[in-house]
DNA sequence: GGGAATGTTCACTA
DNA sequence: CTAGTGAACATTCC
């Protein structure tokens, strides 16, 4: 379910309720007590990455969707209800399978917002400075960390990879400036682009690598494989993708 | 029916 | 104390 753009559209979806007051609370969270958010009106709905922020007038919740994760706008179904916040007669807003937490602090003390890829207040070139700082990571490694990259996740990585033809274990260090910063901003790219693909219902031929069989320029088979310190699972063409080392 | 997968987070060890 | 590792969580699709 969750990468960030995913988590954007949820926000627009649940745009309506904000200024409206929780009514009633129902689900099972071991994180918090549910009743504290009792009777407390929804000031703002922001995200972060792939994180999902409820902001109270004292504090925000915060609903992580990790892998499984669900959710059901004005609906309900069989499940782990694990956060469910009623507005009123057909208006709620119910999570299943999250992870769900309370933030105390200001959230601008929490966020780096220039690191959100989505965000207005993204930044470019600290991105670029966070990523120079260490060098031998591997690119595939460094477009899945959230502090540099907030909302990007293993499908949009494997995209942004072969749209800019990198093989996911090159070294940063090596890439060279222009190679890049041009990856940095198709991170940016791509994710409006999976934004647009998930509202028009995902259609077919988006994914170009992502769990796919061949190489759309060459047909030849594509490579799967684990990669670097994440482990997460890599598809890319090792002829379209240039290894920098 | 088994296995994998859009992702963190936490407990434990070296 | 820090870094690293593996388990845990829980759902859906092939």
């Amino acid at each position: 379910m969750p990468e960030g753009p995913s988590i954007i559209l949820l926000r627009e979806k649940a745009a309506p309720l904000i200024s409206r007051k929780i009514l009633n609370v129902k689900g099972d969270s071991s994180k918090f007590d549910l009743q504290k958010v009792l009777n407390c009106p929804v000031l703002d709905l922001k995200t972060f990455g792939k994180e999902f922020l409820i902001c109270l007038p004292d504090f925000t919740i915060r609903v992580h969707l990790q892998l499984f994760g669900s959710y059901l706008i004005n609906e309900r179904k069989d499940g782990a209800l694990k956060l469910g916040l009623i507005f009123g007669e057909d208006k709620e807003l119910n999570f299943y399978a999250c992870d769900a937490r309370i933030i105390e602090e200001p959230l601008d003390q929490v966020y780096d917002w220039s690191a959100e890829v989505m965000h207005e207040s993204w930044d470019a070139g600290k991105a670029l400075k966070k990523i120079n700082a260490k060098p031998d990571r591997l690119i595939g490694d460094v477009l899945l960390d959230q502090g540099i990259f907030a909302g990007v996740g293993n499908k949009i990585k494997d995209e942004v990879l072969y749209e800019v033809r990198v093989h996911p274990e090159s070294l940063v260090g090596e890439m060279g400036k222009k190679k890049l910063a041009d990856t940095v901003d198709t991170c940016v790219s791509k994710s409006f682009e999976y934004l647009e693909w998930e509202k028009s219902g995902r259609p077919e031929g988006f994914l170009k690598v992502h769990r796919q069989k061949e190489c759309p320029v060459y047909h030849t088979p594509l490579t799967s494989k684990k990669i670097g310190k994440t482990k997460r699972q890599s598809y890319f063409c090792e002829n379209c993708q240039k290894l920098y080392i």
